[in-house]
DNA sequence: TTCATTGCTTGACAGTGTGTCAATTGAACT
DNA sequence: AGTTCAATTGACACACTGTCAAGCAATGAA
């Protein structure tokens, strides 16, 4: 009951987020947005300078709400590499569907943007040290595949479980979220667990 | 020299098509197209009714220039499942740095488009043929990893070997395709192939 | 030679979206 | 009463797509 009367910056993230994910992402414009949040679309820019901006900054209002860290910190109960990896892959692959929408926007423009980039790469470069640490404790464990490199299966960690990849067999081949995770593990175990 | 006088028609798909590449993608305007086409703007719509239509054509043009259906064709010679899913991964992976920017393009404004998401899942679906009968064809020597059923198999190749992902480890990643295509090789076979 | 066709040109315009600016209002704080 | 802050309205610049009308030059056929 505290926050009867939202403040304009939360109603504008908010307007934002729901209309993104309402018209996943696309053909989403300033006006539109401003008459969800209930202000003139010139006052947008008295909170945002730009929609680049305004994108960024709804990404971390999402990520806060959602709580993506606490989601995290809840691998370090792993016992083993395996089961750090698999982890992941279930906190990361569940997380993904929550924000996709929104991810998907900045994914199109971050090209055209450096700001976008910015942002994009901040949220990737902590992604990439989860699969460091997953791909370390496996080495620690002995249980990386003696055919990887410690570099080489981190970036393919990485790139293996993006956005982009979660959108190709969801959405393009028709799979559940969970026929994702479950597939996801078969891939990675098999290619980077020694037998 | 029988080609003196190019049609004009060619001039604007050779203009869009190393302007993409040069620009990456981004921000190639109608007018920037017709400059270096050495026409006007609005003749360029004489020929291509949208955008959109003119970067469909471009693309089959430039798989028409590249001879695609060629490389694809020298997949066959494989005696073993592990060697087409190798000459698969060295054919379609030489490609793709090819039409990159061009894909990219497409990419971008399919969800926002029907005729270019038509067009992309034309290539798409081209391209899961070859990844089911790679599979198949393991399937038959009885080296496809017990844990893949068919169809699932063949969707993650396809998605694992998707332009997204060479997109992550050349461009993000600072790979090279020869990297990119020999970690490849090390992931799916490691995944697909039982030991 | 005249006429129609074809391919392209120019100039103008509608529509959409982003971003900016100036003048104004209304409420709250002091 | 005066100041400040948030928001409003209306107008505008700019870029890009797509359309339309009128015209021009070369080609080929009657």
């Amino acid at each position: 009951m505290s926050s009867k009367k939202e403040s304009t910056r939360k109603r504008i993230l908010n307007a934002t987020w729901h209309l993104m994910e309402q018209h996943k992402g696309q053909g989403v414009a300033m006006s539109n947005i401003a008459k969800k949040a209930g202000i003139s679309r010139q006052a947008l820019y008295l909170h945002f300078k730009t929609r680049t901006e305004l994108m960024v900054a709804t990404v971390q209002y999402v990520d806060e709400v959602k709580n993506l860290d606490e989601r995290l910190k809840k691998l370090n109960a792993a016992s083993s590499g395996v089961e750090l990896l698999e982890r992941y892959i279930e906190a990361w692959g569940g997380y993904i569907p929550e924000v996709y929408s929104l991810a998907k926007a900045l994914l199109n423009t971050r090209e055209s943007d450096k700001a976008t980039a910015i942002a994009w790469n901040g949220c990737m470069s902590t992604l990439q040290g989860i699969c460091g640490r997953v791909i370390e404790t496996l080495e620690n464990d002995g249980t990386l595949n003696t055919r990887w490199k410690r570099n080489e299966a981190i970036d393919m960690l990485w790139a293996t479980m993006s956005i982009y990849s979660w959108e190709q067999l969801t959405i393009e081949c028709g799979w559940s979220n969970k026929k994702y995770i479950e597939w996801m593990k078969v891939l990675l175990i098999n290619a980077l667990v020694s037998k």
